[in-house]
Parts: C-alpha cells; sequence; structure tokens
DNA sequence: CGATTTGTACCTCTACATTTT
DNA sequence: GAAAATGTAGAGGTACAAATC
C-alpha cells in the first residue's frame, strides 16, 4: 500500500517527521479506539502541548496501513471529548484546553485575592434577611413544599413577567418557566433543544461554562468573528452555509468574558441571519439589568426579534443574589414540551421557597434596591480597575463585573496564571474562553465582582499591574 | 442490483406486505436522515402502532435499492430518539412509548383523584414551618447566600454522613455533593459518566423518569429479568457478555414501581457481577427511611459493596420533604472530578438555603420526626390497599408509597386508563414502566401517598376496584 | 486563480453474534 | 443442533468542500 506513493517520494522520509506517531505495536482493533486512545493518553500527559498539529488523517493512515476515514474516526472522537479541534484545509490540532479543565472554579484558593471567578458583590447579601423571615412567616408556607407547580406559582410568573419587562420581554405565563439558576437554564435548553453532535455558533471567546457545558453534552461549538457591536452576521451566515449550524449562543447585554455590548442595528441583521438559517437562539440575559434603561441605545433583547425559536434566559444570580438559584427561561410555544419535560427530567422542580423569596423581594421593591446597590458597586470597582489602567477605558460595557485586559503575546499563558497565582491572585487567561482555535491576541480576564473590598480589589489590581510591567 | 436475488423469487412479491413502506419519491440524500424522519412522521402520526414489526433491514434496503446499512443507520437514528427498539436475530419494532412521552406528570388533572404521581404524604409539610423560621433567624444567613461550598457547606456535608449512616453509608466529606433532589442526582450522575450510546442495565420494570433521562441523554436501557429478590445476577451476566453494557440503575430498597426489596444475598451475588464487568452502580435508595431498620433482614446499601465504582443516592423528598429538593449523592473517589464538574455545568450548586433547613431538621430530630408521620401514613394506606384487594398481601415492600397490582391482559392498555381518567382516577400502566420490549403481563401502579386524605385514597381504590371487576 | 492539501459526509462491504426455525 | 433470519461493529471507498499555496 505505501509503496504505491511513487508521486510522493519524499512521503516515506516525513513518515519519520509525523509529529505524532502512535506506537504501532499499542495498536489493536477496533483501531479507531486504539489510536484514540493512544492520542488521549499522549494528550492527557502532556507530550502534546495543546496547539500542537497533529498529522494529517492521509499521512497518519499511510504510515498506519488503514484507510484515512478510520483516522477521521478516530480523530473525531478525541473531537467529541473536546481534546482537539479540526478545520478543513488546514489540519487538526490539539486543544487549547486539552489536558486540564476549565471549570472547578470556586474553590477559591484561601489567602488570595480572586480576580478570576465572577461573583456578584456579596456584600449586599445581608439585605435579604428580613424578607427572608417574612417569607417564612407566610401562612402559605406549606404551600411552597409540595411537588405542585414545578414551573412556578402563578403569582411568582406573574412577577417574573412584571421584571423581566423592564428589559423588554412580552410573554405569556405558559411560555416562562422558574429554574435553578442561568447555568441550570442552559443545561435544560441544551439537554432539551439540542443532540449529540449538533453544533452552535458562539462569540470566538464566549463563557467558559458554556464552552464546558456543550463539551459536556457532546454539542460542538463554532467560533464566530464579531467586533465591537458583536457577533458579525456575514461570519454567521457564512459558518452556516458551509456546515449545518443548529443554534446559537449569545450574550447581547454584556457579553461574557469580552464586555461587547450588541447594538440594536446588530441584533436586526443577526435576527434575520438567525431566521434564515432556522437556528435555535439561547440568549443569556443576565446582564439585562446592567443595560437596558442604563444605556441609550438599548431597545430589547435578540430573542425579542425571533421570538418563536428562542430561549431567553433571565438569571437573578447576578442582579439578586447569587446563593438562591433562581432563573427565568422564556422559549417559544412550539418548544414548550421539550423543555418542561426536560425541566421535569432535570430538576423535577425549582424549590419553591427561594422562588417565594426572589419573589417577594421584587414585589417589596428590595431587588431593585440590591439591583441599584450592585451597579453602584460595579460603577465604583470600574472606576478603580481605569485608575490601573486608564488607556482600557471608554471599551465594552461600563458597568460590567468584570473587564476583558488585553496583554502582550504569551510564550506559555499557563505560566503567567500560576505566576500570578504565586504573586496572590487569581485571574482566567483568555484561552479558557476561546470556543475555536487560539490566535495571536492574548488577554486576561479580571473580574471586580469576587474581591471582599474595594480595598482587597485595590491590592489585587496593584499585584497585576505590577506583574504585567 | 435485486436482479441477482435468483435464491429468493418470493422476494419480489413480498415488496408488497412490507409492514412500513416509505414512499421512494419522498427519499433525498442524505437517505439515512430522510428514512428515519419518515419513519418518526409514521409514527407520531399513530400510523404505526407501538410494538408493530418493521421490515427487517435488507428488505427494506431491497425494497429502496440501497445498502442495508443505511437502513441500520436509520434505524439507529430512531432508536436513539426513543421510538424504536431493535432483537439482534428478531427483528425492529415500535417502542411502546414511541408516540407519546412519559412525563409531564405533574399536570393534576382538577377533580381527579390521583394515584398515578407518586408524591410523599404532603399532610406532613406544615410541620417545618417552625425549623423554617428558625434558620431565617440564624445569624449566618448571609453566608447562605452565596457561590461558596457549591457542594454543601461542611456543617451541612457532616449531618448529611450522619443521616446516611443508619442507612449503612460509610463516606468521607470529600465523597459526598448536596444536590437539588434526587432526579437531579440521576442527571449528574448520567451526564457526568455515561457517553450517548452507553448501556445500562436496569430492571424490566424500572422507574419511568429514569426511562425518559436516559432517553433524553441518548443512553441505552437494557432491560434485565428479576424476581421476588430483585434483578437476576446470571441474566446480568449473560447481558453483559454479549453486549458492552457501562452501568446499572438500581433501587435495591423498593424497587419502583414493583416495590420488590433486594434480599442481602442477592446484594452480594449482583455486587460480583458488577465487579467482574466493570459496571458503574447508579444506586437510587430514596426509600432508605422505609426499610433500613425496618425490615429485619436489612444489612446495607449495594454500594457498599462496591464503593469505588458507585454513586448513591439519597433523596429527602420523600422521607423529609419534597419541595426542598435536596438530595445527597455519595460516589467513588475516581469519579469525583468528573461528578463535581458536573453539578457546576448543571447547578453551579445547590441552594445553601435549602440545604440549611434539611440539616436544621435532621439536627432538631424534626426529620425523624416527620419520617416516622410518612411511615405511619403510608402502614395505613397501604392497609386500606389490603382491603380493597386482599389478595396482594405479602408481596413487596410492605410500607411503600405505591403498589403494583396484576391486572387481566389488555386489548389497548391505553384505552384502560383513559376510561379510568374519565371515571375520575389517575394511575400509570406497566408499560410506562418498561426499559425493554412488551410482554403479556399488565400491571398498574397505585400511588397510595398522593391523595389528600385516607378518605379521597378509599375513594379512588373504590372506583378502580370496581372498574376492574 | 487553479492545483494541492486536508477534513467531512455518507454510502458500501465484510465478518460476526444472536435468535428463531 | 444446523440453517436461516436478523441486527451490530468495524473498516473501506467516493465525492466533495474549505483552506492554502
Amino acid at each position: 500500500m505505501e509503496d504505491g506513493k511513487i508521486t510522493m517520494p519524499i512521503n516515506s522520509f516525513e513518515h519519520y517527521t509525523l509529529t505524532w506517531k502512535p506506537d504501532k505495536k499499542k495498536l489493536a482493533r477496533p483501531y479507531y479506539q486504539s489510536i484514540a486512545s493512544l492520542l488521549e493518553q499522549d494528550i492527557v500527559a502532556g507530550f502534546l502541548m495543546p496547539g500542537t498539529k497533529l498529522p494529517p488523517q492521509r499521512e497518519l493512515a499511510d504510515f498506519l496501513d488503514l484507510n484515512f476515514t478510520t483516522i477521521t474516526r478516530a480523530y473525531k472522537l478525541c473531537e467529541m471529548r473536546g481534546l482537539i479541534y479540526a478545520i478543513t484545509g488546514n489540519g487538526t490540532f490539539v486543544a487549547p484546553n486539552a489536558a486540564q479543565s476549565i471549570t472547578i472554579s470556586t474553590d477559591r484558593t484561601k489567602n488570595s485575592i480572586d480576580l478570576g471567578f465572577v461573583a456578584s458583590f456579596e456584600q449586599t447579601n445581608s439585605e435579604l434577611t428580613e424578607t427572608i423571615q417574612k417569607v417564612a412567616s407566610k401562612n402559605y408556607l406549606p404551600e411552597l413544599l409540595n411537588y405542585n407547580d414545578p414551573t412556578g406559582l402563578p403569582h411568582q410568573k406573574a412577577v417574573a413577567l412584571n421584571w423581566m419587562s423592564a428589559f423588554g420581554i412580552q410573554a405569556t405565563p405558559e411560555q416562562l418557566a422558574i429554574v435553578s439558576g442561568a447555568q441550570n437554564a442552559l443545561a435544560i435548553a441544551l439537554t432539551a433543544l439540542f443532540e449529540p453532535g449538533n453544533r452552535i455558533a458562539t462569540d470566538l471567546y464566549t463563557y467558559s461554562n458554556f464552552i464546558e457545558l456543550a463539551k459536556l453534552l457532546h454539542i460542538q461549538l463554532v467560533p464566530v468573528a464579531g467586533d465591537q457591536a458583536g457577533m458579525l452576521p456575514a461570519a454567521l451566515e457564512k459558518q452556516c452555509s458551509q456546515i449545518q449550524v443548529h443554534g446559537i449562543f449569545l450574550m447581547p447585554s454584556c457579553s461574557n468574558p469580552t464586555t461587547v455590548m450588541m447594538t440594536d442595528t446588530r441584533k436586526q441583521e443577526l435576527a434575520s441571519v438567525i431566521r434564515r438559517n432556522n437556528l435555535i437562539l439561547i440568549e443569556d440575559d443576565m446582564h439585562a439589568f446592567l443595560t437596558a434603561g442604563i444605556l441609550p441605545d438599548y431597545r430589547q433583547p435578540l430573542s425579542n426579534l425571533v421570538p418563536e425559536t428562542s430561549v431567553y434566559i433571565c438569571g437573578t444570580s447576578k442582579s439578586i443574589c447569587s446563593g438562591l438559584r433562581v432563573a427565568y427561561i422564556v422559549f417559544g410555544q412550539h418548544m414548550r414540551e421539550m423543555i418542561l419535560r426536560t425541566i421535569f427530567n432535570i430538576n423535577v422542580k425549582t424549590s419553591a421557597l427561594d422562588a417565594e423569596i426572589v419573589t417577594e423581594l421584587i414585589l417589596s421593591g428590595k431587588a431593585q434596591q440590591i439591583a441599584s446597590q450592585k451597579k453602584e458597586l460595579a460603577q465604583i470597582a470600574n472606576e478603580l480597575y481605569y485608575e490601573f489602567f486608564p488607556s482600557e477605558k471608554n471599551s465594552g460595557h461600563p458597568l460590567s463585573f468584570y473587564r476583558w485586559l488585553p496583554i502582550p503575546q504569551q510564550e506559555d499563558p499557563l505560566q503567567l496564571v500560576s505566576e500570578l497565582t504565586k504573586n496572590g491572585i487569581r485571574v482566567f487567561h483568555s484561552n479558557r474562553f476561546l470556543s475555536g482555535q487560539p490566535n495571536s491576541e492574548h488577554y486576561l480576564r479580571i473580574a471586580l465582582s469576587t474581591a471582599s473590598s474595594m480595598d482587597e480589589l485595590a491590592i489585587g489590581l496593584t499585584i497585576l499591574k505590577e506583574h504585567l510591567l
């Protein structure tokens, strides 16, 4: 088989220059699984660094005396496990986050200032005591403790719709469910509406927990380029025309991690691409309270433009209280059955007690008050940040709970992060948020809402700035 | 291609007797998807009844002038969607629950007595008021409202371990996580430890929400026969030797829906089969409080016999309070990372407030008191049931919240259920709980713990008995 | 801009295991 | 218990699309 390669005399020589050569002796049938597990071992062990180009399918096949589609299958297995990624016409590469997991983010290192994980100015949580006690004394408390109304009690849903009407959401109670936080909402939406192997378009840099979740559910992400107004419609259109894309995930109010706010014009343009390609839109709008009514050109969520095929997620963790685990999810009528079924299969229901506390907070006006406090804290924290990094001013969302700091190109991004950890601060490198291939741009995401005080934040930023100089 | 079939002159005639003939004109490339979606349409529309045998792959392939493995792929797609099931050497059949979904069970029909959905004697929920108020006045309340300790606060975990020690569980806090109810625990375990296409062995009749969840996550169930002592080890061993099985799901304390209690001898035997075949055990022990210390021969959960490869799930919904959505999950050390990651991706964390209430209930002794009340109610309800169905006495768990009533073979099971609904009671037919192929035995699952009073339950049972005569 | 490299989709083929007859 | 029927697993092959040179 190999002997026939007269047209490529160099080939037999190249066999010795393959970037990865599995041990032929270790190969056993089924070959594709055998190859995949050898590759996995070498990646996890660190022999193959992130970004390494793997041998083309045909070359590796020649080397192993197999048909190249068998290599396709082996590579595909590893791709599903998030270890590698492939670009047609270009090659197959070791994924940026192949060796280590992105998550496990809340094991805060003690004696360290956390600028990595984004909390929500937890100082405001003591404001809730009174409301919780009020709910605990309601005479209908036992009604909150049974299996009834799995998607939320009617009055809770009415209050939820009212809360979201400030952001431009109009929906009926049938199109709404109360779930256990925004991440839970994402898990439900992805499980309900997509199948393993489906593809979802995202910003090139996107919410790392979404990347992890997609990996867990074997859903592939399709990175799409963007600019300062959000994802580029032409780039999305192009991807959709090339491969079958089933959905799109966006955070238009304030993209995580880039802090990009999508303009209304861009929403209109993207909506028409979404409609044309029958995409299911997952819109995570946890930052609505920071954007709607505050930014002058805010008009409405993207979901409003494609209501039938979108899932709108409004978490209350960032705006009201992180520990109560309540989010509102609004969906098109024909997705209703699948979503309710999935809620039942993943949660059964969300604690009606937690939902009631959030409801009471909103009804009493306390929620709005807390949200205002968080906004003020965000403003102060951002001003502090700009004192350290003045050139960053006027980029992205002005009240974001985190910032996206460009840094010089790094030899070894992990090295930088671990050095900063040694110096007492935790930050996340941009590679953690990559949905696609790494490029030459490097950033750090700097959480402003996690340090326990502005003083602590200032110390953290000082350490950061000194180290970057 | 077809002309070569001289050995089967009958074949061309048989083309006209296929049980399902897709419209050739509607077929487009890719064929396998095209065939799958035509088949799906005909099943969902009701043209193909549950149990219908589909044409063998080779015959349909002949009819459509395709290779038979293309039909394999089409059938496999539909099998993954839960529409059909296949038996090697026998044929491919429309699944029993293909057309309708099993779940959506809590939309209680008003003015109807619910003997279908299994609640947990919700009468006891008013007992919780005092404890909830106590928790609401704790000075560390704000500490329960942030992102910290996603798997549970240390003292909550200590109390959890103490609660489970009564059932024979010994574990370290690292092997424990607090999640949002038993169903949530199942979703986490399946997502974390299995991949789409993996197989899990279950009892022939098993928890219908588990069936639905597996379908949702594209995990296939392998039905295994059992007797009055639980699943048969030889049958499990046989299945494992024939196809690759990755896990096993069991409810040894009181199987749902059959009320079978597994003997300790059977646990020992199954443990050795599980060990020999490297199965991951998912043990749902929500009924532990009804079994441990009550049944004389109870020794320990099955997980104790294979601690490294098992996930033990102990929900508090049935024993303490259904609305708080708290379950404990105990896992082997090497599963820890995947499970924590998955918890983070699906829940972020479980409300520490709910967990604290359950913790306080246990610490104060109130939980034990409520559990005792529920046991007493279960005893009364079971005695009532035996007054109606005396021949059923001495079968299965004596304190089960539901019973498994054999009924005569039915022409059309759905018909029976809908007639009963018209008569004012809701029950579930055994087909809803089938993990495999239907057989000639028929049962109804009768929930005893959902009616709002014993009087209501008595009315429901009267209607049921009259209708079955 | 056309040729080359590289990955993808999907169809076909073979060997084989299980169940039924 | 052998032969036939039926489904499954793995591997090979072709057409094609995208990226690069």
